[in-house]
Order: C-alpha cells, then sequence, then structure tokens
DNA sequence: TTCGATATATATCAATTCGATATATATAAT
DNA sequence: ATTATATATATCGAATTGATATATATCGAA
C-alpha cells in the first residue's frame, strides 16, 4: 500500500486536484494515521495516470498554474480494491519525541521540559482539530451521517490523543525528577543548568 | 534526526556491530517507535565513520563476514547531542490498518474481519514483548535498574498498547455491524460474500 | 500602506529510508 | 532430511521526505 493507492481511493469521494487531495493528509480525515505531502502525491498521481487507474483534465485559472482534476477509473477501483484485499503492513511509528526523552540524560533538563510540554501541547491541539472533523469536512463525503468505517477511524484517533495525553499529563511531574535524580553530579553528559 | 543519530545513541551503551544495532529496533527497546532495517543502519554507520563519529575495528569469524565493531568518538558524542538539542520533529504515523478501516466498503465482510483480528493480536504479542524487555535486554543497560528515561519510553509503550488494545477489543462488533449495515445491496462496492 | 503570513496550485530534486535480495555457515526444530 | 532461525555484512531500485522554485491574491498587522 502507497501513496498512489491512498489517492485513489481519495478520488472515490470525487473528483480532485493534487491539493485537494493534500488536504485530507494535512489536516484532514487521514492526518493522524498517514502522511504525505506533495513530494508523493504529485508523482503518485502522474504514475496512476500513466497507468491508466486515473484520468485528468486541466482547468484554466488567472495567475495560477491550471487545475488538474483527477478522476477514478474502473481499473483504478478495481486496483484499490485489489490493494484493500492484502493484509496491512505492521504500523510504522516514528517518534523523535520518544527518542529524546530516551535519551534524556544527553539532554539538558530545561529543553526536556520545552520537549514534553510542546507534544503535549500537539495532543491538546490534535484533540481539538479531531473533534471539528466531522463528515462535513470530508470533501465529498456524506455530512452528518459518516460512514462506520471513517467514523472508526476517527474514535480510533480521538482515543489515541485523549488516552495518551491523559499518560502524559498523569506522568510528567514523575518523569522530570526521575530524570533529574539520575543526573549524578560528575560523568554527567549534561551539566545541570547548561545547555 | 536520522538513523545515524539513533545509532550513535545506541553507541553510547558500548560499543556494537551493525547486526546488533538492528536488534534495538527490531524486538528491541525501540520496536514500538523507530524502525530502521540494514538497509538504513548499514549507510548510516558507513557515513558516520566517513565523519569521524565512530570508529570501526574489525574482528575475523570463521565462515561469516568480520565482524565490524563500532565505537562512538568524542566528536560522535556531541554531534549526538546537538541533534537532540533540536526540538523534535512531529511523529509520523503509517497505518495501513487504519487506511484499510476506512476504506471498508471497498473490502469483503470476511476480510474486514481477518484484518481485525490480526490487527489485535499483533497488540496482544507487542503487549507481552514490552513486559519482558526489562533493562537486562538492553545491551550495555544496567539490569533491574533502568534510567527513568528508558523506563517512561517503555511504560509509554505499555500504556498505548493496553489502552489501544482495550479501545479495539470494546469497540470490534459495533464497528463490524455499522459497515455491514451500511452495504446497501445494489451500487455496492463489493458484494456481500464475493471477494 | 506596506510587510509578512496564509491560501491557491503545480513541479522537481537531493537525501533518506524501505524492502528485497545476495552471500555464507551453524544450529535448532520439524 | 529439510526447513527455519540466527549470525553477519552489503547493495540496489523504488518510494518517501523535506526543501525549494514559481506565481498571484488576499487578509491582517504594524
Amino acid at each position: 500500500m502507497d501513496v498512489k493507492t491512498l489517492c485513489l481511493g481519495i478520488l472515490t469521494f470525487g473528483d480532485a486536484t493534487g491539493y485537494e487531495i493534500r488536504g485530507y493528509f494535512e489536516d484532514g480525515p487521514f492526518s493522524h494515521f498517514f502522511q504525505a505531502g506533495f513530494g508523493s502525491i504529485y508523482p503518485a498521481l502522474n504514475k496512476a495516470l500513466g497507468e491508466g487507474l486515473v484520468t485528468c483534465r486541466a482547468e484554466s485559472q488567472d495567475g495560477r498554474p491550471d487545475k488538474k482534476i483527477y478522476a477514478l477509473t474502473p481499473s483504478g477501483r478495481e486496483h484499490l480494491t485489489d490493494d484493500l484485499s492484502h493484509v496491512p503492513a505492521d504500523d510504522k511509528i516514528r517518534s523523535e519525541f520518544l527518542v529524546t526523552l530516551f535519551f534524556a540524560p544527553y539532554v539538558s533538563p530545561q529543553h526536556l521540559e520545552d520537549v514534553y510540554d510542546l507534544y503535549l501541547a500537539d495532543f491538546e491541539r490534535n484533540i481539538e482539530k479531531m473533534k471539528n472533523l466531522t463528515g462535513g469536512d470530508i470533501p465529498g463525503g456524506v455530512s452528518g451521517d459518516i460512514p462506520a468505517g471513517q467514523a472508526f477511524v476517527r474514535e480510533f484517533g480521538m482515543h489515541f490523543y485523549q488516552s495518551i495525553g491523559e499518560f502524559l499529563r498523569d506522568n510528567r511531574a514523575r518523569f522530570i525528577a526521575g530524570v533529574e535524580a539520575g543526573r549524578s553530579p560528575k560523568a554527567d553528559p549534561v551539566q545541570g543548568g547548561g545547555a
């Protein structure tokens, strides 16, 4: 499953431009479980076009580059169902935040607290973002009557942010104290008040 | 923050080969928040060697290729602390599982249940894996006295698997029923009992 | 009012990462 | 006897990331 397949899936909701497709990843319903930017979306659409999975019509605009509106072909729809019939690969998670905490002795106390609080703030922001993400925000979606799969994925995201956010709040003080207690004055990678 | 930095971090626990480093990602303490395979680790070590961040000594073996044992240099340690002093990038998550659920109408009922149950089984397996992951399993780590940062990251992982696992179990029936209720007999992307 | 930020829209490119494959042998399990 | 797993390194094409380039319009702040 690659970005191309995701684009085909998004096109089942209706014709769209590459720019609009990015919206699904940026702040849209995919943002909490799949990331993709222009650098992967545009090549994916071009490849799909070459394979006959989508069609493309251009629409002139003033000033801006022509809009290229993509539409799913029957072959593209078939490719999507084929791909979805495979067992999905394991989740891939990359958290630089947890890397930083793992190597806490090499980070200054101040930076460690900053990093923790910025991460927590991200969680609060993501919860708000998801709350406002209903059917109406899904271009081509059905307003107020979200299909079960989409609703479940959204609830999954809400639960994730709320549960992990709570864990982060509950354990902040204990974590910071534990790291500081572990810093021995000598042979310490980072000096107590240093950079 | 890239795989090279992660390798430097791992080398703070002691000298190691590329093969041993991979163990940290494969089943070790990084497995739930950072993935890296040989294809990124070996090039990363070579690059680090070229930049003087690590040294390398070869050790002959019978049959197998020579062991190449890497050791952190002061410059490498400095590179690590520099990198850790930056604000970490946002978490990147890629879940093909959630993509499959999102596009549930394009998946056969049987496959959908299989996918769900396989994913749940992965969670149970990961919880067991993390339970057995103590200081002693961290090469060079201190047995029975895990540093606070490492302990926190492990607890984070445990909490994640337990909380999300519970959500998945609690909502399985409702999700499956919701998807099936949403399948209209006509204009249905996938026939009820089909492929 | 002018400056910077944001939004609209596409495209490309170097660097990084992924996933598979290749090469060998030993041992453990079926 | 055969298959799978473990030890160990290396490479390569394909996919992805993150930054940059190109234009214009608008909107808010200084």
